[in-house]
DNA sequence: CAATTATTCAATGGATTTGTTGAATAAAAA
DNA sequence: TTTTTATTCAACAAATCCATTGAATAATTG
């Protein structure tokens, strides 16, 4: 192997994993996956996608090492490789809002219809959680909070926030997190408990930067 | 906005960054332009594209924000935007590498087929240089060197390789470095070396990977 | 065993990406 | 000014990607 096939076979080889990252339907899923484990069914659900085309991402995921997958009864789940891919994602999309001006400001817009401008980081989530009485929510569905969650949180689905407020004491702040950056529910949660009198603010992050961050620190 | 659309604009958008790295002629002027400003003409010369392909090719870049580009009298020179962007593809690679196992095997076969199979790290090289007397040794063309290289490295092209091997002590040890994992000119000076005798091993990595870490420890 | 259910496969046509060709620019040299 | 040189633009055909459709598969239920 010469020089040129040598560098033909690892630019192939690197732009076809690009490739199956190049599509915000993957991409969608992926997001979706650094959950956790998903069946088919449940990212046809939370996607636009058919069920045929949902496979078919799935497909292309898995060919390029992505994702694996597991059959169970009727259903087949899927989920991220390891951890080092679920890594590189979050360092993508953190690269991709912070220097592309057209997500950050899309991004921003959003913050801001959703009263979350004051958004709390990863690192003033620590400190506050060591000073003061703040109480952490996880506004995931509950299978995902099961399936791992921050330290501390308590799991309020946005189908309790929409029916049992009054447990909340309303002199304490409340930090709600969902998914990381790109998900809307706690932005969605900080508006409805806004609205109700509470003190309360967004992570800028979610569960999959959390997690990232742990491992890191256990290094 | 609502959900949907947020999410669609953020998919999109990141998919289009993906796009743009999902190209393996655009991989290749990425990994030349993280050597520093390069003309169209010279990339033109180290890369097996058209002119105006690779034209075309630098105006997907650019349009994405991964290159800008400056016009000095007939020449048009084009360099990566910025430092952030660089640690981005370093990241990209760096995963492939390991992760991918076709692409590990294709790197390690062209390793072996070098005689470069005891490759030294970057954290190696840096106890070496403070304990011992080893040359570091930079084999990119000297336009690259001086636009920057790594501390205490001489400069010694591959052409001076062929010519003027008698000027180096056979008692120190070499390491020889270039551009990069994919890089192949450290395997062709290993190979040359040790065929003359000479105590000769390349780093893993290579300058711009060197750079990226020289930031980070002074942040 | 037949029916049902969740998922995958295969085929189709429309959209996008790619490399090539040759013409158009724009700056420097003659 | 005309000519030369380096690069970009525009148009085209070939290849690839994508969503949709409907059939095929494989595990479970009746």
């Amino acid at each position: 192997m010469n020089g040129r096939e040598f560098k033909n076979a690892m630019y192939d080889g690197l732009a076809k994993l690009m490739k199956a990252l190049a599509n915000p339907a993957r991409l969608e899923i992926i997001e979706m996956l650094s959950q956790g484990e998903k069946s088919v069914e449940s990212i046809v659900n939370t996607t636009n996608l058919s069920i045929a085309n949902a496979s078919q991402h799935l497909q292309v995921l898995k060919q390029n090492n992505i994702v694996k997958s597991r059959k169970e009864g009727h259903y087949v789940y899927y989920s991220l490789v390891n951890d080092d891919f679920m890594a590189l994602y979050q360092q993508i999309s953190k690269y991709a809002i912070s220097e592309i001006a057209e997500l950050e400001r899309t991004l921003n817009r959003q913050r801001e219809d959703n009263y979350a401008m004051n958004s709390v980081s990863l690192n003033e989530l620590e400190v506050m959680i060591q000073n003061e009485n703040v109480l952490l929510m996880d506004v995931r569905p509950i299978s995902e909070y099961e399936l791992g969650h921050i330290t501390g949180a308590i799991s309020v689905s946005m189908k309790e926030l929409l029916c049992c407020l009054k447990d909340f004491s309303k002199e304490n702040e409340i930090i709600a997190y969902c998914r990381g950056p790109f998900c809307v529910l706690a932005d969605e949660a900080v508006k409805i408990l806004t609205e109700n009198g509470f003190k309360v603010r967004r992570l800028d992050e979610g569960y999959p930067e959390w997690k990232i961050n742990q491992l890191e620190k256990n290094q």
